[in-house]
DNA sequence: CTGAAAGCGCTTACAG
DNA sequence: CTGAAAGCGCTTACAG
């Protein structure tokens, strides 16, 4: 099987290559019959044009990069799904880049890849997202960007959000409802929006209820199993102790409910407690943790068919989605109304 | 800032875009005197060859495929870690696909896929690697291969492996040193070579200490929790319910130990329990999980390295390697000689 | 609606 | 140790 190229199938479809490339880019002006027995032949050959040759003589690699620094490795793999649904969609490879937001030369990695792997554009997840002096540095670069759920939408940005603040008001409103008044809140990473927005729902919810906002029952965390199990420490045993608690993900109410295990306190008769992220874990522990659930695949999914509309029109205005969280109810939160009262 | 081809390098430098493309490929033929020249203006014009350029010249992309179907996202995580170290390490790229193990015509897809983006090589994991009539085709194909875990060695392929039936047997010998004589089983999905090799290690243990092996004793389960916990209704259950029991996984430990928690049975003190691959959610559950670690990003990093050196020389002989996992003791499992005697 | 020519930025094969 | 020429397989820009 010698090598099949664009020539091949201009000749046994006795037209120019000019054509057979008209027909692969999909570009209207061929006559349908011609497009229909190029299309024919192509199939028949099993002829793929060479990712090579297209990017050297187009200048553009087809290729995007997505950025990455998170703890969650579900996270991680639910973005990916999303994200390569969108490539394969439009034609467009992905190549991934996990990397250290920590990291002080991060924009200078991220411009040397760009550069080295002739990547088109970049999604940005949090909490790089909110490197606003990187962020602004690509920018400057022009390197075509989305950001999924930033800290702060920015009009002249392409980003796609949830519903981090309004859907924890919820819940908290949700807790509320039960009975719980006294509701403990574990705060994430700092560098991250999510934990200042999980924070801000929370925040309101208390004032629409009229509760005042008690900062003994607010613990700063950082999104980690083991700061989980600090906020738990220093809640539990508090004097008067939260009749409920809000982590701000799952790893944490994880934490929260290996203390209150090694404490005998049992959840959610003694307390209750919510988490967020419907990670696995969140299924996999006893009892079963009610969160919130993101809709992560969607949400960049379709921050990547805004980059790649971004690519093919870098003048187009910016776009900024939200999509939906929504409210998981499982087994580690009760109502405390007073029996009888219902 | 116009565009730094190799030939402004070669102008700049005073020498041929052959010479600067010797220095680029660490070809020996080269002065040093060139050669440093050449590389100081290289670094000074940030000069980044184009991989479609090479590709298209060299027909070679430099890159390689990771092909992936595991319901663990922190293992294909750490497997990504791995590869993608020695991609980086080497100058390849990294293309990831996940896929369906289950669909007929996987291989296909793959040969496809190996086409389509001009893969040079790919990485094919557990359980893909064991689809034997696919992996044959693929060497058929003469597609450059490594596997990370095949249930057999084969003496002609590159693979890299751990010590899973070795580890699996040491763990149950700690068990039975621990006093345990009715150790429970749950197998794996029978898909995954691992799920055997763990059996086997489980087997040997007990013909090694003289304890019959006992079918009811034993669950197929199919490494999910969901399994897992169908397993602990199974074998928790029992008359005589085993004193410790062994899972063929994280996941499916944790089942267990949800379902022991619904029974009021405590971990350690009544049942001991053992998982496999330390998983996030063995050390974020209550009592946190006995279990083995294998060195998955070290597997699949040599892996990778392997498939490199092929991809440079085809006809080289086939390595196999084996790495092994460890045993990591924790708040799950419990002696149970009679006090005193110790 | 279709095509001939030039060129993208490298490597290969050959020569010296 | 170094270089001139050809070519990899496409798309772009232009022409008709």
């Amino acid at each position: 099987m010698s090598k099949v190229t664009i020539q091949t199938v201009a000749d046994k479809a006795g037209v120019s290559i000019k054509t057979v490339s008209r027909v692969l880019n999909k570009e209207s002006a061929v006559r349908d019959s011609t497009r229909e027995k190029v299309r024919a032949i192509i199939a028949e050959l099993g002829y793929k044009p060479s990712p090579a040759a297209r990017a050297l003589a187009s200048n553009s690699s087809k290729i995007i990069g997505l950025i990455y620094d998170n703890l969650s490795s579900a996270y991680v793999m639910a973005v990916q799904t999303g994200v390569l649904k969108a490539c394969t969609d439009n034609g467009y490879n992905l190549v991934i880049h996990p990397c250290n937001n920590k990291s002080e030369n991060l924009s200078q990695e991220l411009i040397s890849l760009v550069q080295k792997s002739r990547l088109d554009g970049l999604v940005l997840t949090p909490p790089i997202t909110d490197r606003e002096e990187l962020v602004t540095e690509l920018y400057d670069r022009k390197i075509n960007l989305v950001n999924i759920a930033p800290r702060r939408e920015d009009k002249n940005r392409d980003s796609v959000s949830n519903n981090d603040a309004e859907i924890s008001c919820e819940l908290i409103q949700y807790l509320i409802d039960q009975g719980h008044t006294r509701i403990g809140f574990i705060s994430g990473d700092p560098d991250h929006g999510a934990a200042y927005k999980r924070l801000n729902g929370y925040k309101k919810a208390l004032k629409i209820a009229g509760i005042k906002y008690n900062p003994s029952l607010v613990y700063q965390g950082d999104f980690s199993f083991e700061s989980g199990e600090k906020a738990g420490h220093s809640l539990l045993n508090l004097e008067n102790r939260p009749t409920a608690i809000f982590a701000s993900n799952d790893y944490m109410a994880a934490g929260v409910l290996k203390v209150a295990h090694s404490l005998n306190l049992h959840v959610p008769n003694d307390v209750s407690l919510v988490g967020f992220d419907d990670a696995p874990v969140s299924r996999q522990i006893w009892p079963s943790l009610t969160t919130i659930k993101q809709p992560v695949v969607a949400m960049a999914e379709a921050a990547t068919k805004l980059l790649i509309n971004r690519i093919s029109d870098p003048t187009k205005q910016a776009t900024a989605i939200t999509l939906d969280s929504k409210l998981l109810l499982r087994e580690s939160t009760k109502s405390i109304k007073s029996v009888g009262n219902e």
